[in-house]
DNA sequence: TGATGTGAACGTCTTCACAGCG
DNA sequence: CGCTGTGAAGACGTTCACATCA
């Protein structure tokens, strides 16, 4: 789950629940899907099965926008297109600008997904004077210096970075002064800003970890109940040893600080500091 | 944020929350960066501002690892980087393979926060024949014929999709025939995956829907009341008069589809389907 | 009749407030 | 004394089960 962080205690916006909000790109796209071809109407049992949640959630969720379905019938696959699309703003046109084009920003310029749903790349910005100049996406790459210009110009409220993390404080501030109240954020850092402004991260490396630690789980589960080092002593996990059966897992390192002791025991670590692509 | 879905429906893994496993990489963040500091100790207060949660959220979080901390006093540094790193399963080594090597999937390649999380990528592959044979990341780009080969070869548990909606499916069945039990997937569409494997997505199109969400929540504030078209009649939001100054939206069409009438009426709608970069 | 829409029950997550310990 | 660790309360989200209505 790329995690975001509404910056408002999770108020429920107009008393439509956040995790409702989440969920209706999720829906609008099936129903788009169905649209395409040209299905009329479809129950919420169907349209739940496409986007992958039930269809008790499903409801409650289209409850919250208000009747539009029909007993007995289902849901008029048009119309609620575009009732959704009214509810998320997409039927108006939203101007973008992303910060950052190395591989991750080039990709998101290049995305399809933006376009098509009523956001408009308006700005490739980067600090590298060797790409401003450059062609990305049908877009000329432009200098950070005309970062402001671009975002006052257009009238840009979405903002896109894509920075290596040390700049991406830098950026944010900048966007924020020159206009922009949203934000999301590829760079693996946590972002400071002032109140009306929402910040959403995306964190490719977080979602590696999250599936590392089930993934863990099951190998433990595999193997015996898995020890557990509740005290400083710590017991390394031995891998089951059917080598080519089991899924690779080599362990590395063994030895952890201890809380008590002088904790100058070894220098500094082996990781490397988060860094984005550039 | 970008959202993910656990199969099994949210067990607690061993005691642990979900929403716990899902904060525990950014402590870890903020914890390795204070020991690059040679920060010996923090509090929970300190910790929690580095990580941009508040302090007794993280201390409960904490509590769920075992008494990590010392009263009067903080935390660790070094001892709960490793504790940490130890429950998601970062004291081994995951290799990895990434299928669909577009712009997203070199990015990918090249992130850096992988490889020093215990995330080896050992694999790249891509259905397209020109791109195979080509160098990304100090890694030779493989045709998709390999897949099961480098996936057994290397014991893989980790599959990442970045390749476009169209083949996102196909691509996760082979992964998971090959032994793959977790895939992180970048490609908007939903994935069908038998029990005991581990789907998380990472969808940047929704996370800018949430976005512009709040956004026009935000524009509605400013203006009036903002007018609630309950019923069938659509009376679309008029944007704010005042040109430069309030942020850029400016509405596209206007027409509905009514729920009651044969929903014949109108053809194909605008929207092209939401493509990945390739 | 068959599907929606929704109160009510349940489980999970967050926050509070303070006991307890170094 | 200061900070951790945690019961308890409250907010939020999901699921159930069924009244309701086209």
């Amino acid at each position: 789950m790329a995690t975001g962080r509404p910056h408002r205690p999770a108020t429920r916006s107009r008393g439509i629940p956040e995790a409702t909000v989440a969920r209706l790109p999720l829906y609008l796209r099936a129903l788009t899907a169905l649209s395409e071809r040209s299905v009329p109407t479809v129950s919420s049992e169907e349209l739940a099965g496409a986007a992958g949640v039930n269809s008790a959630k499903l409801r409650k969720d289209f409850s919250y926008l208000g009747s539009y379905g029909t007993r007995g019938v289902g849901y008029d696959v048009e119309y609620l297109v575009y009732q959704i699309s009214r509810e998320l703003g997409l039927t108006q046109d939203w101007p973008v600008v992303i910060v950052g084009i190395g591989n991750l920003g080039a990709a998101l310029a290049n995305y399809g997904g933006f376009a098509s749903r009523g956001f408009r790349v308006v700005g490739l910005i980067d600090a590298d004077p060797e790409l401003a100049g450059r062609q990305v996406a049908g877009l000329t790459v432009l200098h950070s210096d005309e970062l402001e210009r671009v975002v006052e110009e257009n009238g840009v409220s979405i903002g896109v970075i894509a920075t290596p993390a040390g700049a991406a404080q830098q950026v944010c501030d900048r966007l924020v002064a020159a206009g922009v109240s949203s934000i999301l954020n590829f760079a693996p850092s946590v972002l400071a800003v002032p109140d009306g402004v929402d910040v959403r991260k995306v964190d490719l490396s977080i979602e590696l970890q999250i599936l590392a630690f089930h993934e863990q789980r099951k190998a433990g589960e595999n193997a015996a109940a898995l020890p557990e080092p509740e005290n400083g002593e710590v017991t390394p996990v031995e891998p089951p040893a059917t080598a080519a059966v089991t899924r690779g897992r080599t362990d590395r390192e063994g030895q952890p600080a201890r809380p008590d002791g002088g904790p100058d025991s070894d220098g500094g670590t082996d990781s490397a500091p988060a860094v984005m692509p550039a």
